[in-house]
DNA sequence: TTAATGTTTAGTAAAGTTGTCGAGATTGTA
DNA sequence: TACAATCTCGACAACTTTACTAAACATTAA
């Protein structure tokens, strides 16, 4: 149940470029920064450049730098971008929902398996679609509702 | 960050050997019953008996059996049989500590990713950890202590 | 003995992970 | 204009993991 390097790598990048929220720096940057071997790297800001989170800039003095307030952009967008969804399993996603092809309780109306694993799911989301890259940077999970059934923002997707 | 489909098939067997909890059963009911490949499924069922779970019996009548009382068998333990660890990411892992090679924040005190990670996978290890097997197959995660910082059953490691 | 079972070792096709390489396209500056 | 710094894009390759299958063997009950 890992992460991938890539997702790992893409967070690191976005502390980089949180810090320099409002102008670009380069891939070379945030590969000396950050410590992430460079080319791999470039795959991964293009991932989150189509992904609409990152602006890139060519030529000298180019680079890439964040377009969404760091506020708005939580840990949950970025690994659904770079490592699929969150779910441990196909039939809990709500993102990218599979119904199970031969599970013995998918035409009955309870499945043990479900049950849990959709409880490991919202366990997930509810942390990574609640922090954003500004708690992250920050450490701190700032303001948010407290959980205890508050209203609190919603648990997007998964 | 998905199970896989031996920690899923190794699960949907562990429903069936519950349910038949103190005789055993052979893998091809188990096969059956569930619609898990007969051979993948022997793989899983002796990786279980390894780790101490079921217990087997060869020739005519033979098969498996769950070993342990079903509420003393967690559905964390099995996934980390089969799947490995829980944590997201291996600086987190109680079970499996790695630290990180080349991650700038690793001679630090403090690490963004290392905290929301650490979030995570004790999110994730206080479902699993909860959960026998015996609540898995009734449905219900029965008379465990409330959250709220009340004392409960310690989530043991990820 | 024989048939039903589990045991063990090997192998393997497909997919995923973690990268590298190289030929361009674009841009600011001299 | 020429040049150098940067991003862009597609290919590809080594390695690992996943999800299996095959086959020879061991054990047991009837």
């Amino acid at each position: 149940m890992r992460f991938s390097k890539k997702s790992e790598y893409g967070l690191r990048a976005l502390i980089e470029l949180t810090k320099h929220y409002g102008h670009p720096i380069t891939r070379q940057q945030i590969a000396e920064e950050q410590h992430v071997p460079i080319v791999f790297l470039e795959q991964i800001l293009l991932s989150l450049k189509h992904a609409g989170l990152l602006a890139s800039t060519r030529g000298i003095q180019g680079g890439y730098q964040l377009i969404k307030p760091p506020k708005d952009v939580t840990l949950g967008q970025v690994i659904r971008v770079l490592d699929g969804p969150l779910a441990p399993i196909g039939c809990v996603s709500k993102t990218a929902y599979r119904k199970c092809e031969d599970c013995p309780y998918a035409k009955k109306s309870y499945c043990p398996l479900q049950h849990v694993m959709g409880g490991v799911r919202n366990a997930i989301a509810d942390i990574l679609d609640n922090y954003s890259l500004e708690d992250f940077i920050s450490g701190t999970r700032s303001n948010r509702p407290a959980r205890l059934g508050a209203v609190r923002r919603k648990s997007e997707r998964a």
